[in-house]
DNA sequence: ATGACAGCGCATAACG
DNA sequence: CGTTATGCGC
DNA sequence: GTCAT
């Protein structure tokens, strides 16, 4: 039995091994899109692949895709998959892990100096065998190092239980909300979705000098490690490797930057094509007219879904499960039944 | 058939 | 030295 | 690789 679990993790396995291999970007964003359709599906994909229309009934599903996890709900094996990690060491994705590292990294690695394994990684980042390779200079060598001793502090946990980073969120936003300097501060990302698992922290900060509270915000005393630091943003550890992000946005940027930086990933990709439909475009500074680049919201986040024709969502439903259909003002309603069938909704 | 698919901040290495 | 290219992460 | 055109 092939659960709907299997076949996410088969597809994002795929797509990792495609862009270690350097595959069109698209090809392996493809594969994570379908990923991400199986993972809200409310049915089981089995029941899906055997009923009307068949796999590619799903968003996100063509014919290759379709035909790929219609073998692996078949046979309960994917011949394609295993030809894959044939050609690329599936052992590499480990590597990927490590934050600095990506799949163009781990391919570097692998043809340069034949690393496939973690341990192989440590041991040449010690004994100096990755110097010489090109694009790795001395400080990509130490932040490996870093990277890896990181990972052995925390036992290659990677995610946290919601409980035990709610009072790290209460901490970091206390004390940036006693900076003078911080109009306002809030949590975002999966935390504030409400997500019982969480892989790092956002903290949206409004203030008119940025680099102040950066820097500050960089020199708490909770932090550990300072991963970066720029004008707008800093990235640091906290307790055994914990990664917190804090941003730094204008007032008039506040909504904007919380609605983006909340997520999640499906539903902000959602309100970009609804936004583009609409002739506008949406980022993490508000929501832009298409001809002109007029802005038109980006101060609260009611402001930034009420310019896409929404009400406000609440943080925890944001997950492309169909919030955003829910969420649509429909004014054409008022004017009739038969008038909605015939309009286009945007 | 063919083009779009987000795009930017940051760190680092390579380049001139 | 300043500028540009690349990879990463979101 | 998928989708809209």
């Amino acid at each position: 039995m092939v659960t709907n679990e299997d076949v996410v993790r088969t597809l994002e396995r795929i797509a990792d091994l495609l862009e270690i291999r350097g595959e069109n970007v698209y090809k392996v964003r493809a594969y994570r899109q379908a990923a991400v359709q199986v993972e809200n599906l409310g049915e089981s994909i089995a029941d899906v692949a055997a009923g009307e229309g068949g796999l590619v009934s799903l968003a996100g599903f063509g014919p290759a895709i379709a035909e790929k996890v219609s073998d692996l709900l078949q046979s309960g094996r994917l011949a394609f998959l295993e030809e894959l990690e044939a050609e690329v060491p599936p052992t590499l994705l480990a590597l990927c892990a490590l934050p600095g590292v990506g799949p163009r990294t781990a391919a570097l690695l692998w043809r340069e100096a034949g690393i496939t394994r973690l341990e192989e990684l440590d041991a040449a980042a010690h004994s100096g065998t990755l110097q010489g390779i090109p694009r790795l200079g001395a400080k990509s060598i130490e932040r490996i190092v870093a990277a890896l001793d990181s990972q052995r502090d925390r036992g290659a946990k990677t995610r946290r239980a919601r409980a035990d980073v709610q009072p790290i969120v209460d901490e970091l936003t206390g004390v940036l909300r006693a900076l003078p300097e911080a109009a306002m501060v809030e949590a975002a990302g999966s935390f504030r979705r409400r997500r019982e698992s969480i892989g790092d922290l956002d903290i949206v900060v409004a203030t008119a000098t940025p680099s102040k509270v950066l820097v500050a915000f960089s020199a708490l005393p909770q932090v550990e490690r300072v991963l970066m630091c720029g004008d707008t943003k800093s990235s640091v550890e906290v307790a055994s490797g914990f990664q917190v992000d804090c941003r730094a946005v204008s007032v008039a940027q506040f909504g904007a930057a919380m609605q983006y930086f909340t997520g999640s990933q499906a539903h902000n990709v959602r309100l970009r094509g609804r936004a583009l439909r609409m002739g506008l475009t949406l980022n993490e500074y508000g929501v832009f007219r298409l001809d002109g680049g007029e802005r038109i919201a980006g101060a609260t986040e009611e402001d930034v879904y009420a310019a896409l024709g929404l009400r406000w969502i609440p943080p925890e439903q944001r997950e492309d499960r169909g919030e955003i259909e829910a969420a649509v003002i429909d004014d054409v309603a008022l004017a009739g039944a038969a008038v909605q069938t015939v309009l286009p909704r945007i």
